[in-house]
DNA sequence: CCTCTTTTAGAACATGTGTTTGACACAGAC
DNA sequence: GTCTGTGTCAAACACATGTTCTAAAAGAGG
């Protein structure tokens, strides 16, 4: 514990995880620290006193910088090491973050992690209104995407007959073959184990095309 | 007095500005805004309602982000200016250039383009000994590697059964799983088309093994 | 079913901090 | 002189927010 901070060995390291992701969205949104009522309201926790526990425990971990007393004053560690050496990009760079595991059967931006990221060529993927997501779950492997894989999704609301979207059913995300069948739009598998799903219920809803696919486990 | 704020028309203006230069300071120094008070301590000020009406200037004139009633709540603005022309990069990101098509039929070394390039990040392949080859073929199919794809190897001389590697014979390069047969070192294609390639001549080659993967054409 | 521990909750408390109000000192105008 | 505006200050107020305390809820083990 002491060597790996964020394990699963006690119950609390969830919510522990929940409430430093959720530190490190905030900060990154607002540029501003949140404070410990804003960490409840995020994290999913009611009290303010276990938001504070926390707290306290990754100021131990030394994952964050917590002044005692003060407002709003929780620092982010761990980032002076990237900060120190910069290295220039070419403008045409464009860091991509992965906002989640897809067919993870939780609300996809839920748990945003800005600690992962990847950098892709805006030359190749055509816009910089992108996104990656983890794959899990081998529903594709006829379309060569594996369990693990990263997919790069370009947001969009629409798509054509063919292309390979990422989208949202009720509260799952999915990569999927879009296409249709006796006129109704579905989404297909690329793995005979799996069956087409219906597209036309009112909680379906596009989150954009896969238009690239990082591959980081080569077996 | 509009388009060029901090001027020293009105009296005031001296203490805007140090107020405004001690903002820029503590938020530098402690990645952190400061209360009203640090700032009357800070800019020589004794009264929190002076600060007050100057933090409310500022942020009039557009110089940082006042937000009523929340608590170390300011934010600076026209930061753009730097952000605009360049992004920063961690340090653990590296640059990997393709240095050729692999099957190519032709020297592999020969055509490197350095205006070919793509990110990594450097945890995730674990070295930074790395290049990119782009594959033409369909031989690896069932390792579900495409023609197309851009796979990442890192650079070694010897590998494991299994391995997928990067290879050189004579002076073609190709993309194989290496294993044995009879005792002796082949290449496998993971594809019924082709058969495996002895590699126990002379000019058989190891490059590095694949340990990542890239496309951009997803159909 | 009981007991112990862990995790979360709810309320109460303490205080740092944003905000407002009014007043004083000074300067320039009349 | 008085009047008026400006810059500053001190004090009081309001409350968001950190902190602590006690207990309920949820498991884990017997």
């Amino acid at each position: 514990m002491t060597t790996t901070p964020l394990n699963s060995e006690s119950k609390s390291a969830k919510s522990i995880e929940r409430v430093y992701k959720y530190v490190q969205k905030y900060i990154h949104e607002n540029a501003l620290s949140p404070s410990v009522r804003d960490i409840c309201a995020g994290a999913g926790l009611k009290s303010t006193s276990s938001v504070h526990t926390y707290l306290r425990k990754l100021d131990e971990m030394g994952l964050i910088e917590y002044r005692p007393g003060m407002r709003r004053a929780i620092i982010l560690k761990n980032q002076n090491e990237n900060a120190e050496e910069e290295e220039r990009v070419p403008a045409d760079v464009v860091k991509l973050n992965c906002i989640g595991k897809i067919t993870a059967g939780q609300p996809i931006y839920a748990h945003e992690d800005y600690s992962d990221y990847q950098y892709v060529n805006k030359s190749i993927i055509g816009s910089d209104e992108c996104f990656i997501l983890k794959v899990s779950g081998t529903s594709m492997i006829n379309a060569h995407i594996l369990d693990g894989d990263y997919i790069i999704v370009r947001k969009q609301d629409s798509c054509d007959e063919g292309d390979i979207i990422a989208a949202l059913i009720g509260e799952e995300a999915t990569v999927k073959r879009y296409g249709t069948k006796n006129g109704k739009p579905y989404l297909f598998p690329e793995n005979e184990l799996y069956s087409p799903i219906p597209f036309y219920d009112a909680d379906c809803k596009i989150l954009g095309k896969v238009v690239g696919l990082h591959r980081y486990n080569i077996n």
